[in-house]
DNA sequence: AATGGCACCAACCGCCGAGCC
DNA sequence: CGGCTCGGCGGTTGGTGCCAT
């Protein structure tokens, strides 16, 4: 409330990046690096927020963006991590190189949400529709087994959604003991492809 | 051929946590 | 130790293109 605006709104452009803007973006960053949010849009001559400089940097002008079509491995990495980690998608896209949380994210809620829902699964907690729907009539033990409904590989054995505002925890996943050792063709981040949270592509 | 609806992608907004002064 | 600033995250909205009727 009280927090100030992260720039001034007045004279920052708002919507679709111009290809004009693009460049100064990337210039400046190749020069500069990353960093200094706040300051880079004027620093760059951007009539725009700092953070919408970050968001446009991260999601579509980073070189190491793969961009395209998902994998179905990807697909499998992806819903098999939202079984554990839930929403947490800056986390999800750490493990799939290439891949932003933005763009995971909207891959969910338009394509995989609806495969699961396909299946029969619920997106939210990876159960059985069926099951999820007598647990929500008969919500008074939290006992049912864990119906948990993995795509075609499932690495971790242990089960119980990590995001689970309906479900009991008792069963969740303890997540600091989460083993993340899912990845695409990652076993643990190779320096030759920096996961999306590397501090700079240049320095 | 025109219109309406649906799906997808890009971007914005507000909140939270970490770090610094 | 407390307050402030910055960066990052997740949720949500808007715009555009495609498909079906």
């Amino acid at each position: 409330m009280g927090r100030s605006p992260c720039c001034e709104k007045a004279h920052t452009n708002k919507g679709a990046w111009t290809k004009e803007e693009d460049e100064r973006l990337v210039a400046y960053i190749n020069a500069h690096g990353e960093g200094g949010w706040r300051s880079l849009p004027k620093a760059a001559g951007l009539q725009r927020c700092g953070k919408s400089c970050r968001l446009r940097w991260i999601n579509y002008l980073r070189p190491d963006l793969k961009r395209g079509n998902f994998t179905d491995e990807e697909d499998d990495l992806i819903i098999n991590l939202h079984h554990l980690l839930g929403n947490k998608w800056s986390l999800i896209a750490g493990k799939l190189p290439g891949r932003t949380d933005n763009e995971i994210k909207n891959y969910w809620n338009t394509h995989i949400k609806r495969k699961l829902l396909a299946r029969g699964v619920d997106p939210k907690t990876h159960r059985q529709l069926a099951v999820a729907a007598a647990h929500q009539a008969s919500s008074s033990h939290g006992n049912e087994q864990q119906t948990v409904v993995r795509s075609s590989c499932s690495p971790e054995g242990s089960g119980g959604a990590a995001h689970s505002s309906d479900d009991d925890d008792s069963a969740a996943v303890p997540h600091g003991s989460i083993d993340l050792n899912l990845s695409l063709n990652q076993p643990s981040q190779q320096p030759s492809s920096p996961p999306p949270s590397s501090p700079s592509p240049i320095s």
